[in-house]
RNA sequence: GGAGAGGUGGCAGAGUGGCCGAAUGCGAUGGUUUUGAAAACCAUUAGGGUCGCAAGACCCUCGUGAGUUCGAAUCUCACCCUCUCCGCCA
């Protein structure tokens, strides 16, 4: 949510944030709803103020105001709900950085990393060795769950522990407090984080049957309303969490996109980076995401390249969003497997998270990033990793978790 | 799932129709004292909104929402949450 203040302060900024992120939404009515509001406010507020001065000196008198107090609310509250809804359907705006562009197409590689590896036999695709290797079991999945989902088995499986043990080992010497967190949340709290605003967002959510609660796509959304309502204490910035949790996604606006193997799928794993902070620290805060980010990357020695995306691209919570792609070798490409927001107060204004500063009670500022989404980090795995027999070489950090070197039919081999 | 108790400021806790945005204690902040600290003492200390250049004035908020009343933390209804006991259960 946006300040109503601000709004009116910076009207054309404001304009020029919307269209930068591709919404169109009415900012002139919306002001002229405020200013109805603010009058309709004075009249209503001067007549209790009289009211109040009364007492129970003239009770006939109070009668009176009573009744017209009571004749012009109606009208007030209807100012106040459209006003209201105008206000929950703007995004966050993009800061200056941002790229300006319509759509992914406008995206900017900030720059490339690692080696990218080098075959003397032409890569396969993921899906190819992993069925000879019995990792990953879609077919059967679709028997139980229909597509888009997926049985990790064997040492796919372990892989995914040893992932999120090197991501809780390095996310805890960053000081960042492990969380296993609800996958089901209110409504009401999906809700303030920005994420069911409209009916394309809302297809996006598995909700349940009660009614009340709904399946979370990314541990962010369980994470964030955690401080909801709190005053927080600046000493006690930034506040930063790393959680596991499966995701769920409907993937409702992607028929006919990635519709083989788990790359998109309903249900994944994910450790997710959350963190608090003072407004003005928040660009730092993220630039550290990114850091711990590709810090992951390049102790896997995967390629990778950072991306920041467009200010069309970014999610409505957003004001600034960097994602890492990951060179897969059997296809040829970058795919995405981490990204990382800066959710300014956007976020912070709707769960009403703020924190007492010398100055004043202020809004915070949060953001998110992943760790390890590990779907896709299994994929970039198997595919960079690969060998020219078929096996897959287990990344050097993962092997003291992993406690195997190597993925290869054998002894190992399961139906 | 059944029975009971309860939700008040940063925390603890009083308050059962106007004198209450709210006693008291703790904490926090500033000050006095001290070589420094502690202790003691003094002062300040909820959030939001409207108007205003400002000083300030006024309005709203005691889990949430509706209602009764000239007037609600206090009475009524609904909902949410927490705790205790019983049942069930990984």
């Amino acid at each position: 949510m946006l300040d109503l203040k601000f709004i009116r302060q910076n009207q054309e900024k404001v304009k020029e944030g919307l269209a930068k992120k591709q919404v169109n939404i009415d900012i002139d009515r919306l002001l002229a709803l405020d200013e109805t509001r603010r009058e309709s406010l004075q009249k209503i507020e001067s007549l209790r103020a009289e009211q109040n001065k009364l007492g129970k000196e003239d009770i006939v008198k109070a009668q009176g105001i009573k009744a017209e107090i009571k004749s012009l609310e109606p009208a007030l509250a209807d100012i106040e709900k459209e006003l209201n809804s105008l206000l929950r359907q703007l995004p966050n705006l993009p800061l200056d950085d941002v790229p300006v562009g319509k759509d992914e197409k406008d995206n900017v590689v900030l720059r490339e990393e690692g080696k990218k590896p080098k075959f003397d036999f032409e890569p396969k695709d993921y899906l190819a060795i992993s069925e000879k290797l019995d990792l990953i079991d879609v077919k059967r999945a679709a028997k139980v769950s229909g597509t888009r989902f997926g049985y990790l088995k064997g040492e796919a499986a372990l892989l995914e522990f040893a992932l999120i043990n090197l991501a809780f080992d390095v996310l805890s010497k960053e000081r960042f407090i492990s969380v296993i967190p609800p996958v089901m949340i209110k409504t009401e709290m999906m809700e303030a984080m920005g994420y069911i605003d409209t009916p394309e967002d809302r297809a996006e959510r598995y909700f349940l049957e009660n009614g009340k609660l709904v399946l979370v796509g990314t541990s962010e959304q369980s994470i964030g309303p955690m401080h909801q309502g709190e005053i927080l204490e600046e000493k006690d910035l930034p506040r930063r969490y790393v959680a596991f949790s499966t995701c769920f996604r409907e993937e409702a606006g992607a028929y006919g996109k990635d519709t083989k193997g788990i790359l998109r799928v309903h249900q994944f794993d994910k450790v997710e980076m959350f963190t608090i902070c003072q407004p003005e620290k928040s660009q730092e805060e993220h630039q550290l995401l990114l850091k711990i980010e590709e810090k992951l990357m390049q102790l896997l020695k995967l390629p990778y390249r950072v991306v920041h995306l467009s200010s069309g691209d970014i999610s409505r919570p957003s004001a600034s969003t960097y994602d890492i792609e990951t060179w897969l070798p059997g296809q040829k490409e970058y795919r995405e497997t981490h990204s990382s927001s800066n959710c300014t107060d956007f976020q912070a204004r709707r769960l009403d998270i703020r924190y007492r500063s010398k100055i004043g009670v202020e809004y915070v500022h949060t953001l998110n990033g992943t760790a390890f989404a590990i779907g896709r980090m299994l994929i970039a795995i198997i595919e960079n990793y690969q060998q020219k027999d078929g096996s897959i070489e287990v990344p050097k950090v993962l092997q003291k978790y992993t406690g195997f070197k190597r993925i290869s039919r054998g002894p190992t081999s399961r139906n």
